[in-house]
DNA sequence: ATGGTAGACCTTCTA
């Protein structure tokens, strides 16, 4: 089974470049970000027509998560618990009814730039809720994977020219920190045990030819917990997609497990 | 050199 993670920038913006990977790739199950769009706004029928069942966490303008399997969507939640205030579509979950059942969770951890106001405080305590919440699924001692665009570059190697991002709040000792935090709970990062690249890029900024430099940096992530991790097969970062017209800024990130 | 681009949407915010 092959599920897969991206931040697409806009689905009504990207249909187009979106549906073509996905005949191409044909994933299982999909975790979109960004999709930029009330619920209402989903272009639904193209998805549908590819044999896709979907679920979404829209917001105008800003942000919104969808989910899209080929499997049954069961069990769906929005929202990391504790979010009292917090009106950001930025998590989505369910439990994905494939042969053997996996609790995928697709998310879009806040960008928290510039670290001077109250953005940075906001991501570093919807890590520490999504930390929380992992900890709780995790004793579920279910397959899991938490999956998306955690805008956090946890090493240097991660960065093209990791010295150009000091100060931002991707790359800042707090957020990378709170990355191994959630990590060290138990859960796999997949692209690095069986990744031909584990350092490969997924995000190369619009401007000042950061894509034909490849001035990258990697922060779209797949975390599997030890049941998941246990069936991982595959883990490709489908950078060819960034060279298409009308790209996203970011590229999809596919993982095969034996389920 | 504090630039540059993209998207939503209405003038600027977010990334």
């Amino acid at each position: 089974m092959k599920l897969a993670t991206w931040n697409v920038n806009s689905i009504n913006a990207r249909l187009e470049t979106v549906l073509d990977w996905f005949r191409e790739a044909q994933p299982d199950v999909a975790c979109l970000q960004e999709i930029k769009c009330v619920d209402e706004k989903f272009p639904r029928e193209p998805f549908e027509s590819l044999g896709y069942n979907i679920e979404t966490h829209g917001q105008k303008t800003y942000n919104g998560v969808a989910l899209l399997s080929k499997y049954p969507i069961e069990d769906v939640t929005r929202g990391l618990p504790e979010g009292d205030g917090d009106d950001h579509a930025r998590y989505i979950e369910a439990v994905i009814g494939a042969p053997r059942p996996i609790r995928v969770g697709c998310i879009y951890l806040p960008n928290g730039n510039p670290i001077d106001t109250e953005k940075f405080p906001y991501k570093l305590r919807w890590m520490a809720r999504l930390k929380a919440h992992a900890e709780a699924l995790l004793k579920l001692e279910e397959p899991l994977a938490l999956m998306g665009d955690f805008n956090v570059i946890p090493e240097p190697a991660d960065a093209d020219n990791p010295a150009s991002w000091t100060g931002d709040a991707l790359f800042q000792p707090e957020s990378r920190a709170a990355w191994r935090a959630l990590k060290h709970l138990g859960l796999t990062d997949a692209q690095g045990e069986v990744g031909a690249e584990p350092h490969g890029y997924t995000f190369w900024d619009y401007q000042a030819g950061a894509w034909q430099r490849n001035h990258g940096i990697r922060i779209d992530h797949v975390l599997l917990s030890p049941q998941a991790a246990d069936r991982l097969r595959a883990c490709e970062v489908h950078r060819y997609v960034r060279e298409r017209e009308k790209p996203s800024d970011h590229v999809p990130v596919m993982v095969t497990l034996d389920l």
